[in-house]
DNA sequence: GAATCCATGTAATTGGTTACATGATTCA
DNA sequence: TGAATCATGTAACCAATTACATGGATTC
């Protein structure tokens, strides 16, 4: 615990190169050790993640010793394998959100939609924005669940910056802030379209 | 012009197969036919495209039928290839609108570093979110240029949804939105950690 | 003299998705 | 009887990024 062992602990983990998907799994098992399967149960709720490349992943930490396993036998189940993140995790992670942040990749079919939606037909346009509206509410009151789950079970901790609970809330708010938002904005399309009824080539 | 001829288009349309970029492509050459560069430096604006990545991607849609293409000879400068969307690409577009929406596939490291950020050292947490907000301010002013731009090129026609300038003006719009409401969250964060000071492990 | 713009492309590599394989248990 | 859940993993494929190659014109 000197001054020298964390300094090389930090050296150590400048080194280290993972992809954007394994910070994220570091992160959860920083939260709490689990089995890969469990991982991806976890983080699925909040954005999907292909288990096939996690396993493969996880394996790969487990080498660079960012994570340490044990094999858990269960009866009526499979066995499953218990990772936990290491010291050098926790730096890893560290030094990675002191470092300089990519510009988020986006892929979004319903904005490329948007952008050549001109050209549709009004009922194609109508229906894109309708749909978005149906799709937002759901996300909304599913996420609205999940933050009163979150004071439920864990009430005064996620007002604490420095406890696992304050990060899902915030990011919760900041979902449902977001998605209210672009509500709004459908609905302002909508009106836009129907005060312009001819804006369609019925061909 | 005869129905069955329109609807033969139709069925040859719902055929073909291309990626989410090559759709984006498409778009953006039924707006006006321009060359694989220019496509890529007008898109840029607004999100970041591979120019590697379009080449191979115009020739497939060539070969499929989507695009015509002519070689401009140039001097002081290369030639360059000015591509034309067909009739085939437009029924290609529509039909895709029509159909399913695809969920959006985001990776993003500011949210993923926020989801491990009760980890990090005060100091650390606060560096992120003021950084963000400078992105933010920065998005917000680019993109509320590019929309006096369009209104003062396009004036009415970005009022008329079934003229492009309508796509562009209502993308700009959401951005704007959704980037203001962020700044909101961030603000919001800001005085929740000055509010915990002792929210930060110091090590 | 070095960097950037114009303009096209190929090759190599990494990242991500889908499909496949296994096998007991539980639920409709 | 068939599907879903638990649990791990590999293989094949597609998508995306980075690097490389070319070469004149312009700008710093």
């Amino acid at each position: 615990m000197t001054e020298a062992i964390l300094e090389t602990l930090d050296d150590a983990a400048a080194d280290i190169r993972i992809n954007r998907l394994s910070y994220t799994l570091l992160g959860a098992l920083l939260r709490e050790p689990t089995s890969g399967y469990e991982v991806v149960k976890a983080l699925e709720k909040f954005r999907p993640v292909n288990i096939s490349q996690v396993y493969p992943l996880l394996s790969e930490m487990e080498e660079k010793g960012l994570l340490s396993s044990e094999e858990i036998e269960q009866d009526g189940k499979p066995n499953k394998k218990i990772y936990r993140a290491t010291p050098l995790a926790r730096a890893v992670v560290r030094h990675w959100i002191d470092g300089p942040t990519q510009e988020a990749v986006i892929r979004d079919d319903f904005t490329a939609k948007v952008y050549s939606f001109w050209l549709a037909e009004t009922r194609a346009k109508r229906a894109l924005i309708a749909e978005r509206i149906d799709w937002l509410d759901c996300e909304i009151s599913f996420f609205a669940e999940r933050l009163t789950e979150l004071h439920l079970e864990h009430g005064e901790a996620a007002l604490d910056p420095g406890q696992w609970p304050f990060s899902r809330d915030i990011l919760i708010r900041r979902r449902l802030a977001l998605y209210h938002e672009e509500r709004l904005w459908c609905h302002r399309v909508l009106e836009q379209l129907n005060r312009n009824e001819d804006g369609g080539k019925t061909t």
